[in-house]
DNA sequence: ATTGTTGCAAAGACTTTGCATTAGC
DNA sequence: GCTAATGCAAAGTCTTTGCAACAAT
């Protein structure tokens, strides 16, 4: 593993965010300043195929990034866009008992306004 | 509404279809040979504003659009791309109770193989 | 005449890719 | 040395937008 794959992963797991390519740059940049914007893209693909990153595709704004493996599902701000995790609320298993067919994933996105834009409006 | 929104809006409801928006645009040119494909884009926003069209944001391929706007949740094919209808899995209701939070509303994607490419491969 | 829409083409946003260079065995 | 990965810049894909022409009152 390069150092630039190393440190986009240690960015994406120092904490519970879900930053952009850009964000994930910006960060990187802090140790590997010479890091291209490319170059985080191509690894974060590598990551995902990996399983170690999970890509988080974004309706009208770049897609996030998230350093965090397990089954979770994702509440979004539709005004700030910023995204928590929450537990998941379906599961795979689930899914195939309803859908009587096997299943390979399930994105489920929740959509609200968080606490911060609700009191600023 | 105009002639090229109004047919825009009948292709979509033609049939249980989710096409892209150069497919939409090859279909309506049949009934408005000169429509452009910004036209499309324009009218497909304000369709999807109005509730009268349902976008259905696809993860690495053009975003497709659903004619029926009912609430149902979408089984897609990883090998063709192509989207089914399937009943609602969730309702909005059942997401606010679980999160006790209120909810603007959600998307469920389920990923399985379709038939067609399950028996191809 | 005025207002809203169109077709066209150019611009935009995000992501991927080609290629010469560099880094790590 | 050889291979894999990088930085950079250019290209690619999908979508939006500016604008002059057109439509419909």
């Amino acid at each position: 593993m390069s150092r630039q794959k190393e440190v986009i992963l240690s960015v994406l797991r120092s904490k519970r965010f879900h930053p952009t390519a850009e964000e994930i740059l910006l960060r990187a940049r802090q140790r590997v300043p010479a890091l291209a914007l490319g170059t985080v893209y191509r690894n974060l693909k590598a990551l995902c195929e990996e399983k170690k990153v999970r890509r988080i595709p974004m309706e009208d704004a770049p897609d996030r990034y998230d350093g965090f493996v397990e089954p979770h599902d994702h509440l979004i701000c539709t005004t700030c866009g910023k995204v928590y995790d929450i537990p998941s609320l379906q599961t795979k298993e689930a899914l195939e008992a309803k859908l009587e067919a096997p299943v390979e994933g399930y994105e489920l996105k929740v959509y609200f306004t968080c606490p911060n834009c609700h009191n600023a409006s």
